[in-house]
Order: structure tokens, then sequence, then C-alpha cells
DNA sequence: TTCATGACCTC
DNA sequence: CCTTGTGTCATGAA
């Protein structure tokens, strides 16, 4: 299941006085005036070609003659909302029940629909109903016999879509697909694939698996050939909380001057710091990501032997590896600069000698 | 095995 | 002209 052009929908729930015009979800960096990207775009602005992660100031120049068109800035805490709401709702539609992201999840209905495809249809129906009459939200449903395969379905189907696919439709189905649209295929790799002749994700059923190995290594390899034929082993799983706490923001300018990065260092360590106090983890590893003026991305990490959760140490830890990397790269300025924090564990599971006093 | 790093994906 | 957050994997070294 997976939320049609979520962030967009949100605010247009928020504010239905914006529906049917072009609507756009911006991450502003606050470097100048819009400067940033579009995070989601309804479909009024697609038609416009407006689509995800392009610059506000494009997105800007194809609506011009579009003043109706509304820009707003990411609400995050009201998404998480409206995903929660949804998500408990869905999470009675299926067992295991696993989250992947704000605006999807999947749901293993073997045991409740069995071999019954139009039942499964009824379910995935009276789901979309449900969160349509509860929250508002349209979403598009792809049914399957694996993970992978429903979520292509769900893509091509959307939006407000349902589509099921039988064992017996699999290879028609995917074949004629653009390789771009299998998970794990984006831009570095639709290149790649282009350069061996394949273009449809039916091509890859053309390449024998010494030659998939030698362009893509035995893992990924692995993935392609099962891929084209629509196998997918992998369980639908409950996963549990975040392993990764990070947070990652544009300076103001670029910049090599320690004491200007640490201002950004501090917001965040206290960011980061506080969504740890919120589920009561301590850390044990700390990384800092540094991108560069010239967008190259680096990190630097650091495991400590006493694990930890104070801002002191955040702050002092991501300013360290910091400086390190400025002083190994004397003529980089950075870009952006984030922290994340890994390695948790929950903060009372600590040893102490309360827990031998009784 | 654990740790560090980078590449890549997605939205 | 280029955001943010989370995850997976490969690789190489300790």
């Amino acid at each position: 299941m997976d939320l049609d052009y979520f962030f967009a929908q949100c605010e247009e729930i928020r504010n239905p006085q914006l529906r049917g015009k072009p609507l756009l979800v911006c991450v502003y960096s606050g470097r100048s005036e819009d400067s940033g990207v579009i995070s989601t775009a309804n479909y009024e602005a697609r038609n416009f070609g407006v689509k995800s992660g392009i610059p506000i100031i494009t997105a800007k120049k194809y609506l011009k003659k579009v003043p109706e068109s509304t820009f707003l800035p990411m609400d995050r805490d009201m998404y998480s909302d409206m995903s929660e709401k949804v998500m408990a709702i869905a999470r009675e539609f299926g067992d295991p029940f696993e989250q992947t992201g704000l605006d999807e999840c999947y749901l293993e209905i073997t045991r409740i629909v069995g071999n019954d495809f139009e039942g499964s249809e009824d379910l995935a129906d009276s789901l979309k109903e449900k969160i349509r009459k509860v929250v508002g939200l349209t979403c598009s449903i792809g049914i399957a016999p694996n993970k992978l395969l429903a979520k292509i379905a769900s893509d091509t189907c959307k939006p407000d879509g349902l589509k099921l696919i039988k064992s017996k439709d699999i290879l028609g189905f995917l074949s004629p697909l653009s390789i771009g649209k299998l998970p794990g295929v984006g831009k570095k790799m639709v290149p790649r694939m282009s350069s061996l002749g394949v273009k449809k994700i039916g091509d890859l059923l053309e390449l024998d698996e010494e030659e998939l190995t030698r362009n893509f290594g035995k893992n990924q390899a692995l993935y392609f050939h099962n891929a084209a034929h629509g196998i997918d082993n992998v369980p639908v799983k409950e996963r549990g909380e975040a392993e990764q706490i990070g947070r990652i923001v544009t300076l103001k300018e670029d910049s090599n001057d320690i004491e200007f990065i640490k201002t950004s260092l501090e917001l965040i360590s206290v960011d980061v710091y506080e969504r740890c106090q919120e589920r009561g983890i301590t850390f044990r590893t700390l990384g800092v990501i540094l991108i560069t003026n010239e967008i190259k991305t680096h990190s630097r990490s650091r495991t400590i032997d006493s694990r930890s959760n104070s801002k002191q140490k955040i702050l002092e830890l991501g300013c360290e590896l910091t400086e390190i990397f400025l002083r190994e790269h004397p003529t980089t300025k950075l870009r952006r600069i984030g922290i994340k924090l890994s390695g948790f564990e929950s903060a009372d599971s600590q040893v102490s000698l309360s827990q031998f006093m009784d």
C-alpha cells in the first residue's frame, strides 16, 4: 500500500482550496529566497513537468503561466501524524505488517484470504475505503505473490489504483516495463543497464548469469536475475524503530571555518540528542556526513567504548571528526553537514547496581 | 567479526 | 542548480 503524492495530498486535506491546482511541497534550504528542491508535487503540477527532486526555481519556471499554483514548505510533523493514523488502520488488514516509510507498507494477507484472489481485491478495496473515509487520503495497492511484484504493481496503478498480479501474468506484466521501474535501479544504474542493451525489465532475461555477475557482482546479479523472473523471497516482516537517527543541514554558505560550521553542528546535535531522549536510548557510534561545495559526500564515524547520550558528547565528537576532515582537506569547503547516531541500546538496560539490590 | 567508508536508492 | 532521512550493500582493514 502506497499513499498517493503523500505530502502534497496531506496539504490538500488541510486546505481543500488547494485541490485541483498545482501544489508543490518544498524543502527550502535557506541559502537564498528560492533555493531548495521539490519534495512532492500533486498530479496537476506533474502535468507541467514538475516532479520530486527538481530545484524549486525550475518548478517556478515550469509554472510561470499558472499563477494559481501553490508552493508550501514541508510540515513533517503533520505528515507523520497523518501517516500514523493511516498505518494504524492498515495494520489491521494484514499480518505480518511491515511499514517501510511514512507513506508505504506491506501487508501479508495469505493467511487471511488464502488463494481467493477475489477476496484479496475485496480486502484491498475495503482498506482503501477505510483510509479514505477516516483520514481522507487516497492510496494505491498492489496485490501479488511477493513484495517486489506488489510494489511494482502499486507503482503502475497510481493514483487511487488497485492492481492484482496473478502468477500466470507475472512475466507479461514485468517484461515490458522500463528497467528504471525495478526497485534498486535508479539514476546511476539506468545508464549502466542501457549500455548492456537493457531498457526493459524483460531485456534482463536475455543476459546469462555470467554476464550479469561480471557487470554487477554476485549479489546484485542474483537480485536482477530473480527480479526479471518475478522471484522475490523476502518475507513481510514487522519492523521495530529506526536503527539510525540522523540530521543533515545546508550551511548558509560554503565554509571551512570550524567555528561557523559549529553553529550548525550545535543545532543538529540538539535535534538528534532529543530524538534519542524521546526513545530513551544511548548510542555507541557517531558519524558525521560531510558534503563538499563540489557535492561530494564523505563520512567519518567513531565507535566509543562507553555508550552515551549527552548533548556535550555529540557536539564534541561531531566537531572533532569534522575538524580532522577539514585538516586532511585544507582546500575543501563544506556545503552541508550532518550527524548520524547508531548502535543503540535502551538506556535502562545498562547494568546498574540497583538491578542486584533486591 | 567488527569497524569504517563510500556508493546507491527514494522521496 | 543540487534537500533530507533511512536503509542496504560492497569492500577493505583491523
